[in-house]
DNA sequence: GCAAAATTAATAGTAATACTATCAATTTTG
DNA sequence: CAAAATTGATAGTATTACTATTAATTTTGC
């Protein structure tokens, strides 16, 4: 991103939080430190209470931007996704080949994160290591369907798509475009988890990322 | 499984329980019932007192066999990928043909869970709903490495590394072959997942299946 | 610049969770 | 049949996940 963006702002559903984080500079302190917070001690061992003094506030101050931690969960992983939405579309908008233009795009969506500077309050690459390690949590709950319904996984499922209108861009006669694209996903997730704990699962490491092990896959599966 | 093996029992490191569930009856009624509750409830909801109560038994006894839930559904995860093993063991043993035998494998770890007699306590099909549902939940925390230094998770290793020898016994050119073995087993769980709560996501369904896809997936892959 | 409104902080309190400890009752076993 | 092991019942602790209330502080609108 750049600087032409610096007034950019992720829009996330409003029935998410209580009030709008970025409303405020608690809101914004709250954000932050809560996403290194949950970075630094997982979000099991995550607590308002514990953010309350990371921020030198009240734990009763956090409860009235959300509801409880799975809200706030809900809120960063929607963040993150959001982020991710704006990148793909900027980076893939002139690309006319759609070969090139999915390549693009599925490493975007699978990349090593880096710093994004047009937001200031938020630390990206802390960010992807919550979404890496904590996001399937957000929807392996007996309340999903209801979630779903509320829509706060509108802005991941937008996203899968896209990825599927561009895999079908390539070969239409391909089968399984919607699997192919939550596989990528959900997939590159699960591959940069293997590489920092499961090694002999995966290939990825120093010499091979996970956007090549995806884009190896996707060309052989569509061109062939 | 057939009546030949009986006598089976699928054998989980010591480390993982205080004391060994089917050493007792009341054990197998903790592992019993603990699997139809979790199933019921999820597992966030579910506690010790709560299965107690289920099983007119006591929180305290349950203690003794299960030093906490988390431990338990290593336990319950552990069983599973232990029984994955030996069926796919015993279905791929005779098979010469390395596509054929691969195809059978994926088959064997991808499809729809079906009762199994041999396992009395055990209620294979609600077992597996807790696998798709949870187990991610039992290595996305702060103490996976430890834990897996303790092998908690060797049996699941050890199926992704058969797995992943018999896609190079197909094709020793390709590349990638342990992050597609990963992929397959963790992206299956997922794509059952998606065919329940998030439809738009997937392309499995009534008429197509996640063996489907991972099995086309896997042969164009491998043999182009 | 000041009063009213909104926000935040501090404190207290509740119900549930995740255990541990103790001891009695029951069952198993040698 | 006595000793050992297991199980059940009860109580207790620290933490979590909140809610409620009120006081202090900050913001705003005129």
């Amino acid at each position: 991103m750049n600087d032409l963006l610096r007034n950019l702002k992720i829009s996330i559903n409003e029935s998410i939080y209580l009030k709008d984080p970025e409303s405020s500079d608690l809101g914004k302190r709250i954000v932050e430190h809560g996403i290194l917070l949950i970075n630094e001690l997982g979000f099991d061992n995550f607590t308002f209470k514990k953010l309350g003094e990371h921020i030198q506030s009240n734990e009763s101050s956090i409860y009235r931007y959300f509801e409880n931690k799975h809200k706030f969960l809900i809120y960063l992983t929607n963040w993150y996704w959001g982020w991710k939405e704006y990148q793909l579309a900027f980076a893939t908008i002139n690309i006319k080949d759609p070969k090139h233009k999915l390549n693009q795009a599925i490493e975007i969506l699978t990349r090593e994160v880096e710093e994004d500077q047009s937001f200031n309050h938020i630390n990206e690459v802390a960010l992807n290591k919550i979404v890496i390690n904590e996001y399937s949590k957000s929807y392996l709950t007996k309340e999903v369907d209801d979630e779903n319904k509320e829509g706060y996984f509108l802005i991941y499922k937008r996203l899968s798509n896209r990825l599927k209108e561009m895999i079908a861009d390539v070969n239409e006669g391909y089968p399984y475009p919607s699997s192919l694209a939550s596989t990528i996903l959900a997939g590159s997730l699960h591959q940069h988890f293997l590489k920092d704990h499961f090694t002999s699962l995966t290939d990825c490491g120093a010499k091979t990322s996970p956007s090549q092990y995806f884009i190896h896959l996707t060309s052989n599966l569509l061109n062939s």
